[in-house]
DNA sequence: AATGAATGAGCCTTCATTCAT
DNA sequence: GATGAATGAAGGCTCATTCAT
């Protein structure tokens, strides 16, 4: 989707309109939801004409998609990042809440966006989305599995690892977002950072 | 908001009437949000007139607003009664997370819509909203209150409480009712109580 | 398609309504075309909203569908209505020229539209299309059938029948509603009639 | 029409793209009509670029008039050429009937535009189109009229000659051509060569 | 209370065409 | 000659809401 001819590069002045209408994008859906944004809007914001939106993107979702699936992809590239330069168990647990707290302070727009719930992708994004998901799991899995074995981390069931370490960090920066309170994460990071140590450690 | 004229009391009729229009909205918007339901879709769900909707409701957004201030009511209520029933502050807090799951597997299409970020109040409803939640709010802490005097509880600050508590049973329910996983919370309910417990035990 | 629910018959003022916008637009569509008429265009000529336009007939295809369709079944009853009346082969032959000959002269708009090629229509219009045309086929062959057996009319090729008979009348039809030449067909009705029975008597 | 400047002639390259063009584009309409054909489909099929299309032709409306243009000329000549070589007025006929047919064989695309009526020229080329007819009608009279003159063939109105002599073959092609049915015309052309020379025989 | 036809602002999208490179 | 990004008017359609019956 990034480009409608792959194999021949972009010219540069194409990709920065393409980043420039997502960034005026992204502004557009932090701020009124994906459904609350016309086309119009993301047109004003990017300086450009509607017929360039549908020339780069082809649709308002194609804006969309193409946005959460760069964006989700920045979140995990990240995370696994930051995990490999862990030791041991608890520093990649501790590591997971840090570098989403992290990453949502420096991604604000972007974090609030992935959050919202009101998006309807195309069957080819949700294919995209799907394979990138399962890559993602796929490597923090294989990731904690070595400490799972040896026991250093708890045996769960599958499915509350996520819940346990991210679930509170998850919750206190939407509650962040959406501006329920004033106080920006870091201040609670490392709190919820040995909550979630505590919660799955062996 | 339950009766347009509260000094005469509505006929069965006419609440069997709006009970089943609820009861028909709610299910759509559990499908497709609210945004993504219209007063057609609700229309023809509840077997009405549009007529008949608008005489009872006032509005696509009044419908959603009785339907989900009557739920948030009732999710409270349940709270505040299992609370009640609460000896000390361990009890208290497993009984937040415990309570939280039975009511979600209880209420699944309720406890969807209440996931989902995509509601505009009008004025009006925000307000009683913010009624109700800082009521709640504040009856929920004011029952913490000794717990956390008293040593039982540690101290923290106020908006880490509820992430830590309720973070977890929320992400997990959150994701099974979206789908993403086939186990009910009810295999992690105690599992998830005693790591509420744990994260904010004195 | 003539009423969204079957099961409960349309108010007068509803058919009356429906009525007018397909005069409407069956002057539009003869006048520009189907695909060069607008929403639009048929609206100010209807002299009602957009919206009731949608209300009533779902679609911009929706209105020409059930034009055509109401159009083609009014040519195809009165061609049989006709037949019937006739006591033999050559007089069945030289009716079907007469009765398209007339029929096109007092439906001349929708003569054109028929003739016009421009027409997308749906998969259910076009399945009742289909099973309009098989019903119309079987009913004519039926009742030319006992006049080929004995001998009164040429057997032929089945799809050389249509040709022969109608060819020439529904060419000539064909060029006076586009104004290639001023002459009504009512002129040559009775010649065309004679060459038709002619090319395929026994 | 085929070359913006007549003084200098086209290179082969350039003609060789205008055809690749046209060749791209007579399927495209054949296919989905001009009206149902964008610019983008031409040059997909055509593998060139937006601007050359435009460089060539002007506007997707001059590549359909060159495309028709050159069509009817080119069934044109073969009809007249056809004729020259016949000897009397039931050849005439017969050829004319023959020669329809043989051409819509061989054109199979050429022929279902042509019968298509979704295309509206430009003023220019509407006068091009209209001398063209001209000059074809005036020769295709000038070879009959002897035959009429010296009583072999029919005195008729005008305007019926082309219907009773074409009508027949022209319906049939039509219907094969948008899969009405299967038989090619080939297999009725001398039962219509026929049927048209005893419509108007004298 | 009930009904559903009527309304029209506003949305997404298409597409022929232009023009700087 | 070639390229394709840019343009924006125009089109079809949705949908919450009103109101006469």
């Amino acid at each position: 989707m990034a480009s409608r001819n792959p194999s021949r590069p972009e010219r540069p002045a194409t990709l920065e309109r393409k980043a420039s209408v997502l960034e005026a994008a992204l502004a557009c859906f932090a701020k009124n939801g994906v459904d609350g944004t016309t086309i119009q809007d993301i047109q004003r914001a990017a300086n450009c004409s509607i017929g360039s939106l549908y020339h780069h993107f082809g649709s308002k979702d194609g804006i969309a998609e193409e946005l959460f699936i760069d964006g989700i992809q920045n979140l995990n590239h990240g995370m696994l990042a930051k995990l490999r330069r862990c030791k041991n168990g608890e520093e990649s647990v501790k590591a997971v809440v840090g570098q989403y707290c992290d990453w949502s302070m420096r991604n604000k727009d972007l974090a609030r966006c992935l959050h919202s719930r009101d998006i309807e992708f195309s069957g080819e994004a949700r294919a995209r989305l799907k394979e990138i998901h399962r890559d993602y799991i796929g490597a923090i899995y294989a990731w904690f599995a070595p400490f799972v074995e040896c026991g250093e981390v708890r045996v769960l069931p599958v499915d509350a690892y996520v819940p346990l370490i991210s679930g509170p960090i998850q919750e206190y920066v939407r509650r962040w977002l959406s501006g329920h309170h004033p106080n920006p994460p870091a201040k609670v990071k490392t709190l919820f950072a040995d909550a979630a140590w505590n919660a799955v450690k062996g």
